[in-house]
DNA sequence: GTCAGACTGTGGTCTGACCACAGGGTCTGA
DNA sequence: TCAGACCCTGTGGTCAGACCACAGTCTGAC
């Protein structure tokens, strides 16, 4: 039982914690060398258990001195579910099948949930919609606003974890992408296509139509993967919902 | 570019290995001091890298000496997914309500494909059902074989990434789980309600009532955590099920 | 009062030293 | 010849100590 490594202790601590309110977003973690002597431990178990918290998108650490300085609790789901998804995909842990899917089942829901919201923020989205008008982008360039546009839509549905999720599947399969996007004869008519259909989900988001929007993400999200990845994968019937827009705030 | 972090040259390293298959499952990490030396950083820096896919249940260490010592590549997407979405709900970077209302999401869809599969593989599944009848289980127990049920119909689905993620959500809040159920006054009650809703939903799903699936799903979810979250996360109308605005196959 | 310089405390990194462990090889005795 | 005890070697796990770079903060000269 107590054979737990010392890292293991000192993450334990840390968690701990955190669940007891101790420690709260915003806070600064005691100094490696003292939660070392605190604990017991090397400074370098210290060190581990901090960099597992620094990849998880748990803390920033930071040199110098001052305020800003040292290591600091910043929840940021989305950049530790990124490099976990990323990880686990090239690792084929995950199979890009299986993120398209992911990533059709949640957008789905998101767009069917803003639906059925009174008043959804748009504003990002429209932002970057707009963005995406401009005809200077290369393609790079203009997924990365896609990404974007996508992340917005899904922040303005209000749940962390479906926004932290969708941000870590698409940078998962990122790579996949581009490559896919650089393997085009001409990319003009695609993003043409793209901002079209960008549109028609936000005017059926618009128009309560959670149906309609459910539609034209599947279609929209579909229709790239089949122009850019030789084989699609077989996806949710886009007209069946996940039972819902359950939100409640 | 070389203030890229030593520990983040090793991670990159790796994980274009990973990418370019010249690592794959099974296959063993070069041993800690060789990678230092190769990479021209310490072998602390190889510590951390190695210590975080570890973490991110990418690589498994073992001490001693033979063909299972050293790091192996196994990728153990829910591992990750676990610790991650663990710290973050203690960190406050998730909300309960979300990992809840995010478990309804894609839980329904799991079951309403299963349902749509000619001959999902059900075993599993009926293997836990079968032991959460012995009446000896404490309410722990019990939630502990539900949650394996959860899964397992999950794993049925076939997607990797869903029962990862799943997996992840669930563990985030056990803690929150296991106090619920200590509130109750009595726990038998409620096991026998449950699992005639686990029956509910393995029936619906050999029928191929994809609906009556995803209903009997959802009441079973949003039912318990209504039961013994004192404020329950979210909850679409009861009186309106669940939205199918079209049929489906 | 200002500003330049030293001071201090923080993370980042490396080195070298042990330890525990487990497989594999070797030696010994039957 | 064979079995078993023994040591050897390579692996991760950990620690201590030493530097470095950095950025606030303090101090003192002006």
């Amino acid at each position: 039982m107590s054979d737990q490594r010392a890292w293991q202790v000192v993450l334990g601590r840390i968690e701990s914690d955190l669940a007891a309110g101790v420690l709260k977003p915003g806070d600064h973690l005691a100094p490696e060398r003292a939660l070392a002597t605190e604990l017991g431990v090397g400074r370098s178990s210290v060190r581990e258990a901090v960099r597992v918290l620094e990849v998880l998108g748990l803390v920033r650490t930071q040199t110098g001195s001052g305020p800003s300085s040292g290591a600091v609790i910043t929840a940021a789901p989305s950049d530790g579910m990124s490099v976990l998804m990323r990880l686990q995909v090239a690792a084929q842990g995950f199979g890009v099948d299986d993120v398209v899917r992911t990533r059709l089942l949640l957008e789905t829901a998101v767009v069917g949930e803003l639906a059925a919201l009174a008043g959804p923020d748009l504003a990002e989205a429209d932002t970057l919609l707009a963005a995406m008008d401009d005809d200077g982008h290369t393609s790079a360039e203009f997924l990365a606003l896609d990404a974007q546009f996508h992340l917005a839509l899904a922040a303005a549905a209000g749940n962390q974890v479906v926004t932290a999720t969708m941000a870590g599947l698409r940078t998962s399969i990122e790579r996949y992408v581009l490559i896919g996007a650089a393997r085009l004869s001409s990319w003009a008519p695609v993003a043409t296509r793209l901002r079209a259909e960008h549109r028609s989900i936000v005017a059926a988001v618009r128009a309560h139509d959670a149906d309609g929007a459910r539609r034209h993400l599947h279609d929209h999200i579909t229709g790239y993967y089949a122009q850019t990845f030789a084989p699609v994968p077989s996806s949710p019937d886009p007209t069946r919902p996940v039972p819902h827009p359950s939100k409640e705030s």
